[in-house]
DNA sequence: ATTTACATGTAAGGGGTTACATGATTTG
DNA sequence: CAAATCATGTAACCCCTTACATGTAAAT
């Protein structure tokens, strides 16, 4: 129940179209939320059946742009939820089972892989800091935006555990794969 | 694509029933991929069709254990997952979302659910770290089992951001609590 | 015999992903 | 007017979650 809740948040902070917000959840929201379009029109026709948003009053045509205010019944449901007991997810992260199949059928050039998610992270954490230079300079005391702020700190040291961590799974995997092939090597010598 | 190559990779460090499977599941394997026993029952019926897990034989009855190990196209077609090519998915974290919600419509008792989810966190944390004592005392090197403590170290590594994060969090949401009680003090008064 | 625990499943519904479809606007 | 782009949407599929259903084995 997370998606519709993001748009109201992303709607709150500024009336918008489908499209605007799919652009908008390509960058900010979608840091720690991501959606696609597809998902984004469906919700926005749910929430305005629901009555928690509507539509701007203009030309109802098809195809054609079509801007979306959140209404009072729709702050307060954002309000409810932002404190509604949730537990947190366990974590489900396909490159960590990888690592655990690897234990058992061996690596298979899984050290490539470890690689490319290596410059992925390096790349998303070197966006979030440039980001906090930006937006967050030391000068604006951290009272206003401070919410905002520790959102992208929880990014940056992510990405930051990602990176350290990835440097040391590719250096394991790396020795694995040398000593594999040592003792192999005899048996083909 | 990945709750097969989960199951697949349980069964071959060890042939066992649906039962079985799940339980393993909250424990070690569902540290990282987490699964109900709905799933495990119709992922395995799919990986027995597709051929790459069987029964072993036994009185095939309704309401009785049934146990499954794995056949060579299976472990081959982990093999083959392993080193694929797959991007990192996005950060998806509700709590994130539901930070940045609060900046928008005010913290309305967040903090409550920071302390527990910090606390949740802890618990996680000593938990692994529990493990990490027993499975991987300093003594026997890293050379043996290095890759399932890596998976584990990775899990360290990510509570103790949440704990650290959410500490920080936790302080920020009562300032943010108290000056907004400080604001609307003098209109009051 | 009844209850409890074990063990395997079915059904319904929600959310996410991918591919495709359609109308409107701008640009050459 | 033809093509590209903007903008909104549909359809199909897969995975996950929750609740429920069924049958067997062991315990009292």
């Amino acid at each position: 129940m997370s998606l519709p809740h993001a748009i109201l948040t992303a709607l709150l902070e500024r009336p918008s179209s489908g499209l605007e917000l799919t652009r908008r959840f390509d960058r900010s929201i979608g840091f720690f939320w991501s959606a696609t379009h597809q998902q984004i029109y469906r919700e926005l026709g749910k929430l305005e059946q629901s009555g928690l948003i509507r539509a701007l009053p203009g030309p109802p045509a098809q195809g054609r742009r079509k801007e979306y205010e959140v209404l009072p019944a729709g702050r307060t449901a954002l309000t409810d939820w932002v404190a509604e007991p949730q537990d947190p997810k366990p974590i489900r992260d396909p490159l960590l089972l990888r690592l655990r199949a690897a234990a058992v059928v061996g690596l298979h050039g899984l050290d490539a892989e470890l690689r490319r998610h290596l410059d992925l992270h390096e790349r998303q954490l070197a966006e979030y800091l440039e980001i906090e230079q930006r937006d967050f300079p030391a000068a604006k005391a951290d009272t206003e935006n401070r919410l905002q702020h520790l959102v992208l700190q929880a990014g940056i040291q992510l990405e930051t555990f990602w990176v350290q961590w990835l440097t040391e799974a590719l250096a394991a995997a790396v020795a694995e794969a040398a000593e594999a092939l040592a003792a192999s090597a005899p048996e083909r010598g």
